[in-house]
DNA sequence: TTCACGTTTCAACTACTCATGAACTATTGA
DNA sequence: TCAATAGTTCATGAGTAGTTGAAACGTGAA
């Protein structure tokens, strides 16, 4: 991942309707949600949630396709798997301690796990 | 982590120079680099730099302690680990092959890895 | 105490991001 | 064809973030 594309995904996820939209897509998987559905979550107006699942889709952070009436978002898991090896360069090959803490998956939300 | 503190973390690292300065910093572990290294490295005046270390600071990526006439910054991977399980809530449980592909520690840079 | 070095703080300026509401496009069903 | 539903685009204005250079601060050495 080149710096420029890791930039545009952060700056596409720090703010706050940005984030918890893409929390909200993270679990539903390739299904995603309707644009609709997200904006109910969010409570944001129509022309807002469009301008911030733009940012979202221009960062490569999600992916949308239209489905009847309604357009359907669901993250683009690769894509938040570049960012965070990008974030992590080389943490693995000096400090194995620190990687192995950050990325045990043992099936329970990452959230849930301390330590 | 609450969403404000993901939001700060995110707003800290979506700027060229400050994710470039965790990035240099990751693999030094403990160590760190003084803020004369850093800026060094990244080509930054006295004062961008200390602004965007401040900026770093403030949103708990990096910690720092003076030695001598230096200071010292390291990251705080404590930090970092967060931000991480904050922005993949539930993957796991809904989508395991996310997170093993996401989080398998080989000792390689995740940068390294593709797949 | 004085000097030099490394770093931080400040004010002014520029550029960008976000929210708003109206107008617009695409699809479905009568 | 027309109306309803779902979502997008655009212009505008307010607020925030980043850059700059000068001045100030904290530390170690002479």
């Amino acid at each position: 991942m080149k710096q420029c594309r890791a930039l545009n995904a952060l700056s596409a996820l720090a703010n706050e309707h940005r984030l918890e939209a893409v929390r909200l897509m993270v679990p539903r998987g390739h299904d995603g949600l309707t644009a609709g559905e997200i904006g109910a979550a969010l409570e944001l107006s129509a022309s807002r949630l469009s301008f911030h699942l733009n940012a979202l889709e221009a960062a490569g952070l999600i992916e949308s396709e239209r489905k009847g009436r309604n357009i359907c978002y669901r993250v683009s898991y690769g894509a938040l798997r570049d960012l965070m090896g990008y974030l992590l360069t080389d943490c693995c090959g000096a400090h194995p301690e620190i990687c192995s803490s950050l990325m045990a998956c043992d099936g329970k939300p990452p959230g849930a796990r301390r330590g």
